[in-house]
DNA sequence: GATTGTGAATAGATTCACAGCT
DNA sequence: AGCTGTGAATCTATTCACAATC
């Protein structure tokens, strides 16, 4: 099998994407699917479907296509969703009180354990079953949780701050949605998502 | 100057970056910098920013640098960015409301001038300064504001029919958060922006 | 002297096309 | 007969390196 490094943002990003797909057909009770007909209904490229499966090692069966069930547990055991990983957020805005309460982020291999703000008009807020807290007590709640991923859900300002106190708190995985650059961390790794950019990418086309 | 349909969207990005970049130089009186400047500060790479540039025309001056304030302009007008593009949210679930709030999308280039949900309970809900209204008022809400974007805020399973009413109302960029491939439809953009690939994609990296 | 703008070189990603299995 | 897995070919993106310019 392959190193875990070497693989592209891009062809990870189409895994989760493959993930997708395959628990859609799995929910209409297909059993089974080529290369060639997922790629028909989902829009997608058979040969990149293909190329991307291969690279983690052999998952198809020639003449006859993926397995829909083992090519889902595949992928997820690839992709590092096989167990519960505890997050927290900072910043109890409206970005992260919409991520605290996203079910997509509380189910599954993903688990919200805490939300914290600096403001302490929010601290006490609560959010589904969680308390808002002070960003004092970050630390803690890494600890307690056992926390491996940040969301950093503050302003623009804030967010330089709000990042190293993730990364003294232990966390070494962001999620940053505050449109700024961080500076990078050796083994610490950040994915900046500035929702503002895909606005500006589709107010391009319409001029 | 080039084609408008010719650029990459990972370029327009950047493009977009780089005007983030500009303005907190901006902020701090910076008149004018280098591209190895901007590079440094922002961790950038200064040969592409010059290609990116230099893609749309001559905005610098050899020996000297780039105007921030007089490239900030350009890039707007680059970008579409010079007039308030209006835009419609369909969904008030969480992730709804924080984008209707999110003051990113309600300042500068971007104002949203609607929201519309399915069901009755959310119907009449207050965000900001808007009332949720029902989706079958999509149509005039979408004529009226003559919006130009519409945001897609609702479960995977409600996707593919709230993008057929927005095609159908007349919207023409489509800002999908819903996880679902949506089919594309002739001289409809949609940006799929899927939350929880990004934490798959940190995820991966927890192994 | 410094920095842009750019062709050439390199690196990376995608597609093609077919050998190899089932 | 049909589909995967994969090297080769193509396409796209990035970086290099330097001539042109201020």
């Amino acid at each position: 099998m392959h190193h875990s490094e070497d693989i592209s943002s891009l062809a990870l990003n189409r895994l989760s994407t493959y993930l997708r797909c395959l628990r859609l057909l799995q929910e209409s009770n297909v059993k089974r699917i080529s290369s060639q007909e997922l790629a028909r209904r989902f829009h997608l490229s058979a040969a990149q479907i293909r190329k991307d499966l291969a690279y983690f090692g052999e998952f198809g069966i020639r003449g006859v296509g993926y397995d829909v069930a083992s090519l889902c547990r595949r992928l997820e055991a690839l992709l590092g969703l096989e167990r519960e990983h505890p997050v927290v957020v900072v910043g109890a805005g409206n970005i992260g009180r919409a991520l605290a309460r996203f079910p997509g982020f509380n189910s599954g291999s993903f688990r919200i354990h805490g939300i914290v703000d600096n403001d302490p008009q929010k601290v006490g807020q609560r959010i589904n079953d969680l308390e808002v807290r002070p960003s004092s007590e970050l630390p803690q709640l890494v600890q307690q949780s056992q926390a491996e991923i940040g969301i950093l859900a503050v302003p623009a300002e804030a967010a330089p701050e709000n990042y190293r106190c993730l990364v003294a708190a232990g966390i070494r995985s962001i999620l940053n949605f505050a449109p700024v650059p961080l500076d990078p961390i050796p083994d610490i790794r950040v994915k900046t998502v500035d929702l503002l950019i895909f606005l500006e990418e589709l107010a391009y086309f319409l001029r």
